[in-house]
DNA sequence: GTTAGGG
DNA sequence: CCCTAAC
């Protein structure tokens, strides 16, 4: 074995333990959609009523005491030992075959959890409709069709409702079902419940022509950097500091350079205007150095901290730190512990699978950094393919609405680390180099060579402006892009 | 309210 | 991840 295959078998693995954590890891309300959308397909209504009826069984092992009462179905799902529920329960007992990917995708991540399907996938049947297969939608849509009549139902489903309604009636009816049935889960915006002008307007011409893109007038034209000048904050600070603790400031950055990460103001509910918030007495240089459980005097910290909760904090912090591996965080700290300060351990409690750290000093509470699971990745770059960059609150929405902790802003911090990290890959095409810059989580080459693709179609403002018109990728050149994806993606039927 | 970009 | 200007 080469070390290209090692690569690619490690990877697989890789990919496999985290999506199998994720799968056990966010069930949840996730289910309620799954039998929802699998109820669409009469063929296979009773197969999702039993698996539904097995899978809530199998959440509640031993509950039922009179086993031999039950039925043959309840007692093939009872007699699934706790450790033996999973993929291959699930996927058995279900036997929707076909579209495994869709089951798994809407079942426990909206998307991308087992059933990602990479883009080189995509273009393995005769349909090239972009984002082929990764999308929990397009998925769903093809979930008992096979072959290449499964790559093409999408598309043949909205070019006939163009082209002329009657040809196909049945199969629009059927698409403007489906889109009702998601809309109804609040997966689709309600303008897809629409399989006329919307639908096939976005299937006509490819997802970019409805793009944001195009939303905001930027078809063709990059967009430009926006101007940007000094804070307000910066410019109080600078000048207020710079005469006043200018000696202190050098003491105390000398510990930890330039802003020190965890110290941050509390957005309190009082919050005022920056000017007055920023007042000398508050920039005492006490926050800086991460000192975090002295009192420290007149800020905001101390209105809303209360000394017994920031004892509180205190303990549940160190368990924190002390507990670093997945799923040990929650489980670490005692519920007699973590008090309302705490409350968003409790509410982020739905991903075990993720690392979790926090760093806090006088009482401010950084968000969770949570690492991005490989599947939340090809979630966000299943959205970015489909709705372009930029639309991340669109994205956020319908991919992301089970993931309360991934907001727009950070999805579109994660897309600029994800090109950051593709173009370090097409600098150094050597996978050790990539592995030599990310050494902490390598990402699966796949995923960076897609993310890659979409940059150049959905060139993100000015890294791609620079970037792109430099790079040798030979697919963005002078045509525009949504140009491109109508010509080079959008198939001819 | 959302997004871009600097930190 | 946070912050803030720009939109």
């Amino acid at each position: 074995m080469n070390q290209a295959e090692e690569e690619s078998v490690y990877h697989s693995l890789e990919e496999e333990a985290i999506d199998v954590d994720c799968l056990l890891g966010e069930p949840r309300s996730d289910q309620v959609s799954v039998s929802g959308v699998w109820c669409y397909e009469e063929d296979n209504l009773g197969k999702c009523i039993k698996t539904e009826y097995d899978s809530y069984n199998l959440g509640v092992p031993g509950s039922n005491e009179n086993m031999e009462g039950v039925d043959t179905t309840n007692l093939n799902a009872l007699d699934v030992l706790p450790h033996e529920v999973g993929v291959g329960n699930y996927l058995t007992t279900s036997n929707v075959s076909p579209c495994d990917d869709y089951l798994l995708d809407f079942g426990f991540d909206h998307g991308g959890c087992i059933g990602y399907v990479s883009n080189e996938r995509l273009h393995v049947g005769n349909s090239q409709f972009p984002m082929k297969g990764s999308f929990g939608i397009e998925n769903s849509l093809t979930e008992n069709i096979s072959g290449t009549e499964c790559q093409n139902y999408f598309l043949s489903n909205c070019i006939s409702g163009t082209s002329t309604n009657s040809s196909e009636p049945k199969s629009v009816d059927r698409f403007d079902d489906f889109s009702k049935s998601l809309i109804n889960q609040d997966i689709l915006p309600p303008h897809f419940s629409h399989s006329g002008l919307e639908l096939t307007q976005f299937c006509k011409n490819g997802p970019t022509s409805t793009s944001p893109a195009q939303d905001h007038g930027e078809s063709g034209a990059i967009t430009h950097k926006r101007s940007r000048k000094p804070t307000k904050r910066y410019i109080d600070e600078s000048s207020i500091l710079s005469l006043k603790n200018s000696k202190k400031r050098r003491e105390a950055s000398s510990g930890c350079k330039g802003r020190p990460s965890g110290v941050r103001r509390v957005k309190s509910q009082h919050e005022v205007k920056p000017k007055d918030k920023m007042a000398p007495s508050d920039i005492s240089f006490d926050k800086a150095i991460q000192v975090p459980f002295v009192s420290q005097g007149p800020t905001e910290c101390q209105k809303s901290n209360s000394p017994t909760k920031l004892k509180v904090s205190k303990s549940a912090v160190c368990n924190l730190f002390v507990s670093q591996g997945p799923t040990e965080c929650q489980k670490s700290n005692s519920p007699a512990k973590i008090e309302n300060r705490i409350d968003i351990y409790s509410s982020g409690s739905e991903d075990d699978s993720e690392t979790m750290m926090r760093s806090m000093t006088s009482g401010n509470q950084r968000k969770l950094h949570r690492l991005w699971t490989v599947s939340e990745v090809k979630k966000l770059i299943d959205g970015v393919a489909h709705f372009g960059v930029g639309k991340w609150t669109h994205i956020k929405k319908l991919l992301f609405s089970s993931s309360v902790h991934r907001t727009p802003v950070d999805l579109k911090d994660k897309w600029r680390n994800l090109l950051k990290a593709s173009h370090a890959l097409k600098g150094s095409r050597i996978e050790d180099d990539q592995k030599r810059s990310q050494p902490w989580r390598p990402l699966p080459k796949s995923i960076l060579c897609r993310v890659r693709e979409l940059a150049s179609v959905y060139p993100y403002p000015r890294e791609s402006n620079s970037k792109i018109s430099k790079s040798k990728v030979p697919l963005a050149h002078h045509v525009s892009s949504p140009a491109r994806i109508k010509t080079s993606k959008v198939p001819v039927v």
